[in-house]
DNA sequence: TGTACATCAGTGAACGCGCGTTCACTGATGTAC
DNA sequence: TGTACATCAGTGAACGCGCGTTCACTGATGTAC
């Protein structure tokens, strides 16, 4: 298959990039690039007409995953009647067995977080996940109650340690009673029914 | 250097199983056999006359170093004047900038979540860190300050979420600000000088 | 206590395999006329 | 619109390298006398 068209190319080029954005998220960044090419339908030896180095292509599909978790978020804070319940369904979808389970179309914090803290500084996907925090940590913080800015930030930073944690941890305990604590205990108390 | 003494090779399984503990929370599973006998000051061939497997491996590893947290935590308990000041040094302890570094020394949840949740089902690592996660949230629940102990573990549960989800979050954008604020915000939200 | 020798901890080459990356090649695509 | 041909997307073998694991070998240790 010589010569690919250039709508096909293209083709290749987004089936490339949305392949890798799910198996990274799954497999962290010790996928190879074998197998990114082979999910997406391809051999191996194209890919460098596609992208520089796999470092380049994590940072991209890194980046591809957070813009799809922006998305999502977006759409249920505008389908919500006010700050508060964005607030509860964002909590409330974030900390479910369907999410723990679909890590390759989850949440790219959640999925790749300790990969991306043992990636040497400089590292292009280190930049593409600092990004993507900080954006999600801004979304979760315009939900918040409080009236000052500053104090919703806080409270962003620490709800989204709790949410990233408890989806860790129900992930490593999956199968284990604990395994539903991390999720519905960390649900409950999140959205406030707390003693 | 062949047929070393029973002494030797006490002190020699020690250091592999010392060694790996370390390397495994700083790199995760991804450390070669030959990275830990090297570290261990041996040469790789030798390993298999000390342990079965790498998974095997892995998992005492893994169980070593929860034992080496349990120690540190009981430490820390022992030391305060009651359950409060318990909780509190726990926390201050865990979220400082030195915790954030130590990546080998540190917190064994926050060094292999990850991993372990990519691991397949019965592998031995998967219930070696379950087995330490429990240990280490039951712990947690007995210094929270409230009597029943239904309560004290479900706090215990979310407290460990949010501890755990901090530290890899700082972990993973070292060198910003942002960083800082997971640990500085989060530690000082936990312990309750909250709005 | 001294000697002869079996044991076995550690060595390093080798096994088959997969990695990231390169490159000569193919032949349909896209273009110049 | 039809033809001739340069381009270049994708292929698959090959590069050097590192992986987990095995194994024949070495020679000091530990033991039997």
């Amino acid at each position: 298959m010589p010569r690919a068209s250039k709508a096909q190319t293209a083709k290749n080029h987004a089936a490339i990039e949305q392949v890798s954005s799910r198996l990274f998220r799954e497999q962290g960044l010790r996928v190879s690039v074998k197998d990114v090419m082979s999910a997406a339908g391809l051999t191996h030896g194209g890919f460098y007409g596609h992208f520089g180095s796999k470092d380049e292509l994590a940072a991209q599909a890194c980046a591809a995953a957070f813009s799809e978790s922006v998305e999502r978020w977006r759409k249920r804070i505008r389908g919500a009647k006010d700050r508060r319940s964005a607030r509860t369904a964002l909590i409330e979808a974030y900390l479910t067995a369907e999410r723990r389970a679909a890590v390759g179309a989850g949440c790219p914090i959640a999925g790749l977080a300790t990969d991306v803290a043992r990636e040497p500084e400089g590292k292009p996907v280190k930049k593409a996940f600092r990004a993507g925090l900080e954006e999600l940590i801004d979304m979760l913080a315009k939900v918040q109650s409080t009236r000052a800015a500053g104090t919703a930030h806080e409270e962003a930073v620490v709800q989204m340690a709790t949410l990233v944690g408890a989806l860790v941890l129900a992930r490593a305990t999956e199968g284990s009673e604990l395994s539903e604590e991390f999720l519905s205990t960390t649900r409950r108390r999140l959205l406030g029914h707390t003693a």
